[in-house]
DNA sequence: ACCTGAACACCGTTCAAGT
DNA sequence: ACCTGAACACCGTTCAAGT
């Protein structure tokens, strides 16, 4: 009924670049990319209920039934917008361990205190990409390679911190699990209020945070030999 | 279309005992705690995508407004079932506590992998129970205190441990948060199969939910003055 | 009070076409 | 190849009634 949605292609740049129009899709451009950002922008606006296909493909200025063109189905997309998400935040725990100093405690609690930053300003991103209970895995590789991958950030720091004596020996997957444990479950609990803070206390989810993860720190600590 | 639905009252037991005829209500008898039994349910068998307001009345034999009678909304029927969710946490983590040795370290074990068991074995509504993220808690005060009853046996623990100076000194709130947020990360993980356990490995979960709350209980162990 | 039936707007998905 | 419009079955919610 409406026009608005048939934008002419940008206007001035008619040169025809065989390599443009081949990294460009036939209508609009990356249509995919257009609808994982759709999808995360509603995410933020309007939490999970309001990510649907048709509210997506409306945001990307198509018909209602274009997404089926890139994704089998709504799982599809979430799983998309679920890697998107593990991406950012290996990128984020990256960020943290390279600002953080030297060591093992530092790095571990930089890199914890990253991650529930991370989920404390993303929520409903979270919610997306550790609510997918029985949408088996591997029907997604690419998800669970960006997960992988955003584990394996924590996984070297303490594999480093045992090469340099401070965290006790053992499987570091195995020690990486609880500490990755910890603070996926503190961040859900911070973002249920669960936790016993006081409102308006400044920085309270922060301090919170690093008291448990420098507790838990205690349990994987190297003390000498036996 | 079916009659099938229309079943006469329980034959034989027609004395119209006033009491009883009080407890049960007017056509179903209990029809709000036939509703969450409903979706109980349904979690267990199609999962959370499968739990709608219509297909719990159709369980239920009622129309499929009957349910507004009881829940002003779908929110309000997810709230109840993750209510009877903590519940039913909260009794098995008591079982697990009066069933262990009488030391901290054992209890906050025993506990500790009752709650992950309660997560393995009800993934769905575990979903449901932490899922909820942005609804606010304070519309829903009788889940905020299951939800609470369930945290308060962990802090129980941990007081009994500091004062038989077993655990470190400190608020015994803060320290359950990280052994809940500990039990809670690792449930997660299980759950999403994203701990790496070797497949088909007997007792694997088990073994390594107790080898991590033993690690984390290094943590929190009282070694003796300053 | 408690329940029903019809109705509305919305959603995921499918299908037959259009270029 | 990529996109559209019509259609189907389903859902949450509301409303006017029925007993």
């Amino acid at each position: 009924v409406t026009d608005q949605n048939k934008r002419a292609p940008s206007a001035g740049v008619s040169v025809p670049d065989p390599a443009a129009s081949q990294a460009r899709a036939y209508h609009h451009g990356n249509l995919r990319e257009a609808l994982i950002q759709a999808g995360v922008d509603i995410l933020a606006e309007a939490g999970a209920p309001g990510l649907t296909l048709r509210e997506a493909a409306r945001r990307a200025g198509v018909s209602h039934n274009a997404p089926y063109r890139h994704f089998a189905d709504k799982e599809a997309l979430l799983a998309a917008i679920a890697e998107e998400g593990f991406r950012e935040l290996a990128h984020d725990l990256t960020l943290a361990r390279d600002r953080a100093a030297h060591s093992a405690q530092a790095q571990l609690e930089e890199t914890g205190w990253a991650y529930v930053h991370f989920a404390l300003t993303h929520p409903q991103h979270l919610q997306i990409m550790f609510g997918r209970v029985f949408a088996d895995r591997r029907h997604y590789p690419d998800l669970d390679e960006a997960a992988s991958q955003a584990f394996e950030v924590l996984v070297g720091v303490i594999r480093a911190g045992q090469a340099a004596q401070e965290i006790i020996p053992g499987s570091p997957r195995q020690i990486a699990v609880g500490a990755w444990a910890m603070v996926q479950g503190l961040a859900l609990l911070l973002i249920e209020r669960q936790a016993p803070i006081a409102v308006g206390e400044s920085n309270g989810e922060e301090a919170l945070v690093r008291l448990c993860l420098r507790q838990s720190y205690e349990g994987m600590r190297w003390r000498g030999l036996a």
